[in-house]
DNA sequence: TTAATTGCAAACACTTTGCACGCTA
DNA sequence: TAGCGTGCAAAGTGTTTGCAATTAA
């Protein structure tokens, strides 16, 4: 798999470097969205010392080249990044853990052409982001709610 | 309509200031989600002198009265507040002249509650922006495409 | 009167930048 | 070796906070 990302970098006119690579690497290998900070935190854990601003630096390189996406969640106050697979793709955050799940099936073709026509606008893209809570924190969430109400009726 | 908004605000348990009331004038007239220094701009454009951090409270304390909304659009840094209609709402973002365009109509019912058996989440709410040239900045838009092929073939 | 609201300045979190040095192609 | 990549420190931007003074109910 490195390799294969070495060979993704050079085809992008990229100089090959240790963290570029591990950056790119991290990206994959969770396949998540994730912070400057902890990829940063990651990469130090693996003993691999890199600078904050490198890692901006880098992010924002990647970007540019198109390997990765930046996006951002509503309520975040940081930037997250992505390995850009080159699909489209929508996410399914969990309000529970805040694990971020993507989607690559999308469901408003139509919609667009209708909204289009009705607006006058030339529609170029779109960004959907569903909010819930996954398997494992629904039930804690049902939970907490549990707990409350009976908090409530004291 | 001043009175509407002293009503609204007694109705939440707010206290009825200038500044409260202006701030949330604006947002009900503009119609269109708007930063904290925008909001602060104009109140001082109208000479109704403000601090930029008392825009900032207010905005929060309308938020947690649940009669604004923060949202942030994609690659947008600051944070903009919309008057809550209580509707639920997407936007139709120009990439020309930035205006927010909001829509009522949202077309993911049956998309979710597919989404949430497929994926076992508790689907809570969703985030639709779409991105695109409004029926002005799109003539532009085609022109300036235009002229750029024009400079790439000499 | 008293509790909420404000202005001001200072702190904060996240991100970007300038510069000197180091490393890849 | 030429130019891109990096670390470090400092600056930038958007937002929040502590405190004393002010104001609405």
């Amino acid at each position: 798999m490195e390799s294969d990302l070495k060979a993704l970098m050079q085809n992008s006119g990229l100089k090959n470097t240790k963290h570029r690579l591990k950056i790119l690497e991290l990206l994959v290998r969770n396949d998540q969205p994730a912070s400057a900070e902890q990829l940063y935190c990651e990469l130090r854990a693996k003993d691999i010392p890199v600078n904050l601003s490198t890692v901006y630096r880098t992010l924002e390189t990647l970007c540019e080249k198109e390997l990765v996406t930046k996006m951002s969640i509503e309520g975040g106050s940081k930037a997250l990044y992505e390995f850009n697979s080159t699909l489209h793709r929508h996410h399914l955050i969990c309000l529970g853990c805040k694990k971020i799940r993507s989607i690559d099936c999308c469901p408003l073709g139509d919609y667009e052409n209708t909204l289009a026509k009705s607006t006058d606008f030339a529609i170029i893209s779109h960004k959907l982001d569903i909010y819930g809570y996954c398997s494992i924190c629904k039930n804690e969430h049902i939970k907490d709610r549990h707990i409350l109400t009976l908090k409530n009726k004291t």
